[in-house]
DNA sequence: TCAAAAGTGTTAGATTTACACCCATGA
DNA sequence: TCATGGGTGTAAATCTAACACTTTTGA
């Protein structure tokens, strides 16, 4: 075995899983009380260490996947952490993942299992460690994209209405769209595209529910606000 | 000594600097060839280990100041780059930073001790590990957040000339910019101050210099393209 | 006198914003 | 029949983009 670096020293690198679901109108992410020391029972985000074959995304996957049960979700780095003692056991750093699931899709199993709650984004406990920092760069950073990346169609159904599209772009902004200008754009987008599948479940009347359609976004991937 | 975490395994950090400056209207930054095993004599970011008792901010401050002898940069966290074998020699987990300083303020002496060297970033050689994917990730945020944060300044002297402030915001572009449009656009910034001071070095006719005002722009942070 | 960079306004087109009512349906 | 959410268009204001000539001065 090669040893260049050996007159250095090596520190534990951990993940951190920020899961953000859209339920009920609001913005959640999934957080839980931490079952472990140090910091036991104070709220935290989900986290693992980075073990020796394992790249930060994979570990990041397999964090995610642990406390979703899903593959293949939009996942982003949020950055990485690094303060001396921002974890009170040991010298930890570690690097934010940002997850975005389709709350519908997500076993509840996993979230009693794991001692995990939906809570709503501006309503958010004190957490563990820079957790809360952590968080409010991931939210930072969904602001940042949400207009020109596809981001809001992880967070629902395959099929949904434009209210709900509209709902999830509020939630992630945290201000109010004029709902008229607002479906003028999205005609504008060839890639939502409309189904003649009408949704009972909403409202009376019924609304007609869209499709995100990836190939159409591939070949032209113009999403501006 | 606790040890809460001691059956995980603990990797080598390091911190790379990405440091840009601006020279002759291009946009450049400062690379070298690795004085030591592995990748001797390949072209690469200049970097340095994580010390047990150092943040990352701290130990990329102190990379940026070997290089180049300056603090209170302006310096942003990249990204954290952790592919298993993204390092030749052992697993080593990266967090690029990025900074920008006035090439008129550096001290060349710094720079040939280094062994390093200003490249244009449109010309840059292929570099060790993953240092070019850290670059490319590096311009595409200066490119984000050209628009709507005062970047620009970081990379000129506190006094410059608006073909100047263009010239920077071009090279970081990659695109020309109209410059009657230019100059009517930066007038309606209060925090961009005209001096009487004219600069003659770079015309004939001479050019009014301007400043860039900290604390007019904290007390209105407007900045949109 | 001429080369080289500084400096300056207008207009057409595109984009953005504000705004209010009718529709379809199940309860 | 009425309460609920779905769906639609227009006009004013703002912003963006295109565009060319005059000024100053050192060489």
């Amino acid at each position: 075995m090669t040893s260049y670096y050996s007159e250095h020293t090596k520190v534990y690198v951990s993940v951190d899983g920020i899961v953000f679901g859209f339920e009920a109108g609001k913005l959640k992410l999934l957080i839980g009380k931490r079952q472990m020391d140090p910091g036991r029972g104070e709220w935290s985000l989900y986290g693992g260490f980075v073990g020796p074959q394992e790249s930060l995304e994979d570990a990041a996957h397999r964090v995610v996947f642990t406390l979703t049960g899903m593959k293949n979700l939009y996942m982003r780095q949020v950055g990485a952490y690094g303060a001396i003692d921002r974890d009170p056991g040991e010298r930890v750093i570690s690097v934010a993942y940002c997850a975005l699931i389709n709350v519908g899709d997500y076993d509840d199993k996993l979230r009693i299992e794991h001692h995990l709650e939906w809570v709503n984004v501006d309503e958010l406990p004190k957490l563990y460690s820079d957790h809360n920092q952590m968080i409010k760069d991931a939210i930072a950073q969904l602001r940042r994209r949400v207009n020109t990346q596809p981001l809001s169609f992880n967070l629902l159904p395959d099929l949904f209405t434009l209210t709900q599209l509209q709902q999830v772009m509020e939630a992630i902004l945290g201000e109010n769209i004029d709902k008229r200008n607002f479906r003028k754009r999205i005609k504008t987008f060839d890639f939502i595209e409309k189904t003649e599948i009408i949704d009972h479940t909403s409202s009376k009347r019924g609304a007609a529910l869209y499709r995100f359609n990836k190939k159409v976004y591939k070949e032209d991937p113009t999403f501006k606000l």
